[in-house]
DNA sequence: TTTGTATCTGAACACGCGTTCATTTCAATC
DNA sequence: GATTGAAATGAACGCGTGTTCAGATACAAA
């Protein structure tokens, strides 16, 4: 059936990975059985050790397939303006990102715990690497005497918490549209960091 | 044994809910079993029934008495002021209750998604009790035009996603005080909310 | 000393867990 | 049509789960 790899069927695979996001992000990791998971693909608990070497592994490429993709997500979006248009950017992705990936997003803040020590390491490793961009970001903005503030550690955590909370009351077609949430949060945002010609 | 109740123990119940929180923390509900917070109590599993009907009500009873504490110890902190003073009251007095209160924090945002319906709801009106507290100061800022806030109910979920963002990295001993990150986090929602006389 | 009661034990119940593996299915290839 | 080999089954493994309960224990009151 595998006609380039050599081995696992193309489409069960990305089946049990999606099943398992909704699910773990529905019910918890330790709550979800792997028979929960075969049941929603609609095979035997049996074959998902074709694809998985075990449950443990199935959480950690999920989580691990978030972190690249939104590495790769800013990547793509990274303006590369003054530091003050690299923060809406960053904003704006951050908030666009996380909504279209919400399963996502909400285990790889509630499901780290359950994740052994090297696999924990290493998307915590990646969870750096974005935090590191932001406070480069508010780095060079500090430094050009565009944002005021005391601390760029302690905001960049601050911003992205606060971005992170979008995800928790946002739904589609509620009282405000996607767009207008994005430009409110990133006018907090830029208010926050004490943007200059901005009060 | 029990001296005015007459049923239970007055020391054996709240070194269950100590261990339970705690254990709850570390490893989510779903992971801990009875057997392990009987463990760390030093009792056998079947003694547990004694304290609590099930884990279920044990979960709820935790979850219910970190939202009780938390709106308690709001209200005792009001200071009555303007609402620029209320905010700052309400910024400190959240960070120190969580900082204080870090397991029950951890556990009232991870482990909502494990209560019946019935418990949920009566945690979610807890919620919404303290998030009108939030939203009451920040509307009556932006009537006095004290703050300039497109939308206060917006404003209340990222003030909040923000101050709890702090026990995601804060440990004492670290770099900074627990002062001076209140009034870090201060000084930031105080610029985010466009406090008057304040760039 | 006897009684009464709050406390706890330890075994048991039915069930679900993650994982393994010999066996079956079945489309593609020769 | 026979052969191949990946894909999936379904039963089994040992173990841990939440919960119950008859019986043991300890201790205050009578």
């Amino acid at each position: 059936m595998a006609r380039k790899t050599g081995s696992h069927s193309e489409i069960t695979g990305p089946r049990i990975r999606a099943a398992a996001l909704q699910l773990f992000a529905r019910h918890g990791f330790a709550a979800v059985s792997m028979r929960q998971i075969a049941g929603e693909v609609g095979v035997q608990a049996g074959a998902l050790y074709l694809y998985t070497p075990d449950k443990q592994t199935l959480l950690f490429d999920l989580l691990e397939a978030h972190m690249v993709e939104l590495l790769d997500s800013w990547s793509k979006s990274e303006a590369g303006g003054d530091p003050v248009q690299n923060l809406e950017a960053f904003c704006r992705c951050h908030i666009q990102f996380n909504l279209s990936h919400s399963d996502s997003l909400f285990i790889s803040y509630m499901e780290l715990r359950n994740l052994d020590p090297d696999n924990f390491a290493k998307i915590e490793a990646y969870r750096k690497r974005y935090e590191d961009a932001l406070e480069a970001i508010l780095k060079a903005g500090t430094e050009a005497k565009l944002f005021s503030l005391p601390d760029t550690k302690l905001a960049t955590m601050a911003v992205i918490a606060m971005l992170n909370g979008v995800n928790t009351w946002f739904r589609e077609g509620g009282r405000l549209s996607q767009d207008r949430v994005e430009r409110i949060y990133w006018n907090m945002v830029r208010r926050a960091v004490g943007a200059k010609g901005f009060s």
